[in-house]
DNA sequence: CTGTTAGCGCCTTCAT
DNA sequence: ATGAAGGCGCTAACAG
């Protein structure tokens, strides 16, 4: 079944149905509808590849997911698949390692897929900074949001992690938390470099020293953050509340204390930081700074949608996370050493 | 860059450079090679567009996944986008919710995306005894396992959900508990009334009556668990021990007795299903029947790519769970009411 | 408003 | 072993 079989069955040209397919307006509206009404009874669906090779585009944009674990973003590309969706788009996901250079990755699938847009969950700057003036295609780099990188076709959607940070430790400190552990991602990770400046602020504004023996490091995965908070502890860290940069980190830190023979949130207060919906069945349920997931998914793909059908600039949206109280926190008692 | 100007630069016709493409035996290696070393320099990839126009079919394999939630499922999935990498397809996630119809999602897919084969990530028995016939390509129904579906282009692949149910119980019993909860999925769910064949029997043989006042239904995600558990608790069902068919159920109903004032294991010992990372950092660890993701996702991929490229008849391939012993199980104390 | 027609990039007989 | 040429289904000038 192709627009040639259309064309017979309604006695006009190829032409008239590609212009109804793509609903021109330069369509006699009787027209239009007898051959929209053939279409749908013979159940007609047109060739994407030949639309596409015509074209020289797909109508498809691609996630590229850094970290395969990380919880947040599997919840989160359940909402962009939606979205897309709803736009008429189709949304392809490619995971990479945590540690894997995106920009190489984004450079294949612009190849291979020629995607109108691509949506980045995670990224790291300095890659970006370096490499992304070879993707010319509209992008947005959600989670991230960075001064630093200013190209055109890049949007940047996320939350303001400094004063998230800066609010989740304060919200420690008022429970009466002197001692507070952070766990950051990794090094490269921007949201954890603005996270932490936050959370340093909050303790110097309330007059704690920032001890650097109470910050440690971790991948967005449990294991990870398990290993980080036996190293913690394993050097005697003491302190009575933890500051997670992420509810992955939060659980995977906790599991650790908890073998280690310390109870949240008796012995160790701690709040997390994403809001994933695990976050609120855990027990004790996990304070968090929640990121607003469905709003941030759908203005990214608002954005992009944006840029590639009006070539609008690229913009920077940052939204406002939420405090979520659970019973992972209460004021100070003990904690390790 | 198209094999056009490829013909150009190495000086043969466009038919050679479409048979070195495609990898067809005759060609003078002397030639290939030649016409490899120019496609590299280049950096030539062929229209995927072009070339599937052509030959009326893709190279994508289409990954239908029903229920958003199911933490299971998410992991699953990448290793299934990893493994169909690997055999050079390119893998299209489409979410559904729970209570979806497959098959008329399934249906919309092939007229649009046409892809080469279908991977089901759960689904209906019914849905897929009535219509299956209405899909024509090769399919593999991952975690479902049904003598009632036989059909020459499906293949099943799973573990034995009976056996594995009967493990986890007589693990319970093992431990001394007689009044065992149990909470399965939607009634819909082939997987759950296995498991529950297997629990029952597993009741009867160690002379336990099955008690239908200790059974209750839950979709796989925590809010309906933790609903399905007050419920439980709020007719005052009297129990030591619950299976759980899922680790998210799991996770949802120890959120509900732990509201309720419930310990686990002190006062209820409990046993998940499907052993997802997550298992293994909740406090207490959570026992479970742990599925072999990464095995039962390379199957499916195999199985998947002998039917599309040799014509291999549909399979059915049952895996061996392991059980998990977390911290979660120990020998009856109290219990609810 | 509608029809005619030339490709988009590639594969595939059919010759050679 | 290689080349020439005709489409695959659709879009977009260009003509009416």
């Amino acid at each position: 079944m192709t627009i040639k079989d259309i064309a017979r069955l309604s006695g006009c040209s190829v032409s008239t149905i590609s212009r109804v397919i793509n609903d021109r307006p330069d369509v006699r509206p009787e027209t239009k509808e007898h051959v929209l009404q053939i279409m749908r009874e013979v159940g007609f669906v047109p060739n994407t590849n030949a639309r596409q090779l015509k074209i020289q585009q797909s109508r498809s944009v691609v996630f590229v997911v850094k970290g395969t674990q990380n919880m947040f973003f599997a919840d989160f590309l359940v909402h962009l698949q939606q979205v897309v969706g709803l736009y008429g788009y189709s949304g392809i996901i490619s995971y990479l390692d945590e540690d894997a250079n995106e920009m190489e990755a984004a450079e294949k699938i612009l190849r291979e897929i020629k995607p109108k847009g691509i949506i980045f969950l995670g990224g790291n700057v300095d890659n970006f900074r370096q490499s992304f003036d070879q993707i010319t295609i509209p992008s947005v780099l959600a989670t991230v949001v960075s001064e630093e990188l200013s190209f055109p076709n890049l949007s940047m959607v996320g939350v303001d992690d400094r004063a998230a940070a800066y609010q989740a430790v304060t919200h420690l400190i008022a429970q009466g938390h002197r001692r507070i552990c952070v766990i950051g991602g990794p090094p490269s990770s921007h949201p954890s470099k603005m996270r932490r400046l936050g959370a340093q602020q909050a303790m110097e504004d309330n007059g704690i020293v920032f001890d650097p023996q109470l910050y440690g490091l971790s991948s967005y995965n449990f294991e990870s953050a398990y290993n980080t908070m036996n190293s913690l502890l394993a050097r005697r860290a003491r302190f009575t509340a933890l500051f997670a940069m992420s509810d992955v980190i939060a659980i995977g830190a906790i599991r650790a204390l908890a073998s280690a023979g310390y109870r949240v949130p008796e012995d160790v207060s701690v709040i997390g930081f994403d809001g994933i919906p695990m976050s609120r069945y855990c027990v004790p349920a996990l304070a968090s700074m929640v990121q607003p997931t469905g709003e941030l998914a759908l203005r990214c793909v608002e954005l992009l949608i944006h840029q590639i059908e009006h070539g609008a600039p690229a913009q920077t949206v940052v939204l406002a996370p939420t405090i979520q109280e659970g019973e992972s926190v209460r004021p100070p008692r003990g904690g390790p050493a």
